[in-house]
DNA sequence: CTGAAAGCGCTTACAG
DNA sequence: CTGAAAGCGCTTACAG
């Protein structure tokens, strides 16, 4: 390792011995570079982070040097100096990286961050509070500048101090609970609402309600949805309909066959999936039965290969990557120095009617399970 | 911000003042802990770091102390005394965060870092060779432990030094090229010869190959699979039937109904689709043309919806969950020291009958296009 | 058991 | 135009 040198020493060692320096195990720092070009580290640094006024001939010597070494900087130290905040990092903190909902919102959020030079760390929550919080202060602890979160918690008052100390905050798909910060979040009561007027239109009245965690704010708000719709047409709501905490594929499959083995007169002619994991599943439990073209389904978010099953399936959208983009907007504005108040917008979501949801209530007999 | 003191102020000054330290916009530090603790910072980084040895009630100075100030450690600064390394990064380059089989492989090395309290830093490169380059100096600069990468780029010798310097390196899906390190590769050539056999004891003898970006390994290693398929058959390659740089759904689509649309004599009685987009742009050119039941495909990769489609399709699957699985193993194998040859893990690929590619080979009219 | 000093690699103020 | 000194917040050797 190259030690703290004099100008003296410089002098005399305008060059590295052969295979000295830039062995395997070491990185070159400011000081070899210096030491090697024979100048200060200060002239490095300046040349390095492309400061005017250092005259060509040590700039070329400094270059040269870096170069021999393969110096790279380490920004970390150089962040620590410039004060606290790190060196151009996003923290991004999602339900699940592998639903391609959330998906999406990560694409959004990495294009809008490449575009200003910052990282992103994206990590799934699972719907853990515990996990928030320790992923929250882990992020923190490594100096990101921002948070995009879609929160898995009930109380995020523990992020205040951090927002009061410069941390920018977004908050997507879900809002914070006992605190006021920025949101992107869909039109969830209403699309819902929107979706399930659909089926009323289509003359239902036994429409079921598949629910996600009932906990998920998402989940409340699209089942007030749900109520709105079949309030305003003077349907009861049977709690019998009401299916939640379908919290996968499998168990929102399970839950709609349940439904479909009731009783003609009690079961349900129709069916609103409030979640796409859900949707998928309430699908596959109609195809299985070979009822899907005898029961209605109408899905909230869309789904990949939703246009080519047979019917294709109705779905009100979000568009998950505007999602992203204005959360990364909210953000950029906020370490851009904007410090008003918080500032809350939101998605419109968009039925797109595919089939399924315009099955009108018939009759059907049930079919036994296989 | 609270200045360096002596012991002597230490004294005089037990508490902070009403609302004088933790205030918006500052973070305690070590230092100011010690102030108000009234002991040396040492002390406080070994209460703060749980090291044994100091006495019960220095110790709840401290931790009263921390508490009051809301410190939390910064690890940047901690981390580059440590020497280097940063506090547990690891840097997740993918091609697509959006794409499911990326989402999975994400989703595995997000779960596997987090039971070692690693944050994962994952970044989409979209096939940049470019973008791989910055996002990898980026991440290393940002002081990462180890690297997980779908490389975009067609030469990693730029990656050795910072290999031999340390950095703990595996490539998935994809092999490096000009560089020796770890990898985790699906069975890309066998998976694709057992899809077109699959075909072929159909009946099939005119099979296209409908192909990702001609560069990309995998993609190669595919056509390669397709191709020993139909010599072991004895079939002729067409080169009409064979159809690669598909980079989109929508592109992959186009070029499926381009060859629904060659005369019956000519046209291919059955699709292999070489990736899970593709596949996607495929089955909608059948579905869009009623071909569905007619023309054959089998796809690489599986799709959620895919046993739901009529008919279901067949799909030599990938396992992206252990891919990703299997790559940090071999990441923590490196971090815990390891440092024998590289190592190379392959994970098994599976077809999944559904009846898309069990259709034999008929006769059929070609339908005009919408 | 506790602490003063030096240093991680870099940048911020200052001098020349 | 160039550089010596001090410091970012913390930890590593050392002393007591």
């Amino acid at each position: 390792m190259v030690q703290a040198m004099t100008r003296e020493h410089l002098t005399t060692l305008s060059g590295p011995a052969p295979g000295g320096w830039g062995r395997a195990g070491s990185r070159a720092t400011l000081r070899d570079v210096a030491a090697l070009a024979g100048v200060s580290i200060k002239t490095v640094s300046r040349v390095v982070n492309g400061e005017i006024g250092v005259s060509e001939e040590l700039t070329e010597r400094v270059e040269r040097a870096a170069r021999q070494l393969d110096y790279r900087p380490n920004l970390t130290a150089s962040s620590l100096r410039r004060g606290g905040r790190g060196p151009g990092m996003l923290g991004l903190m999602l339900e699940d990286v592998a639903n391609p909902f959330f998906g999406a919102v990560h694409r959004a959020v990495d294009d809008a961050a490449s575009e200003r030079g910052l990282a992103v760390m994206a990590t799934s929550l699972n719907e853990d509070p515990v996990k928030e919080r320790e992923v929250a202060r882990a992020l923190i602890a490594r100096g990101v500048d921002g948070l995009v979160m879609v929160p898995a918690g009930f109380d995020h008052s523990y992020l205040r101090n951090e927002i009061q100390a410069g941390l920018a905050m977004v908050f997507v798909d879900r809002p914070p609970r006992f605190l006021d910060a920025d949101t992107v979040l869909a039109t969830n009561r209403s699309g819902a609402r929107e979706a399930v007027e659909h089926l009323v239109a289509a003359g239902h009245r036994r429409i079921a309600f598949l629910g996600d965690l009932a906990d998920i704010a998402t989940a409340g708000d699209r089942m007030e949805g749900y109520a709105d719709a079949l309030r305003s047409a003077g349907i009861g709501i049977e709690e019998r309909l009401v299916l939640r905490d379908l919290d996968s594929r499998a168990t929102a499959q399970k839950a709609a066959e349940g439904l479909l083995q009731l009783p003609a007169d009690q079961a349900p002619t129709a069916l609103f999936a409030s979640q796409n994991l859900v949707t998928i599943g309430a699908a596959r439990a109609l195809h299985r039965h070979d009822l899907q073209h005898l029961i209605a389904l109408v899905g909230f978010d869309d789904l990949d290969l939703a246009d080519m099953l047979d019917p294709g399936v109705t779905v009100v959208a979000q568009d998950p990557y505007a999602m992203g983009r204005v959360a990364a907007e909210l953000l950029f504005a906020r370490l851009d120095g904007y410090a008003g108040p918080s500032q809350h917008r939101t998605i419109a979501t968009r039925l797109i009617i595919r089939g399924s949801g315009e099955i009108p209530p018939g009759e059907r007999r049930v079919r036994p399970l296989d």
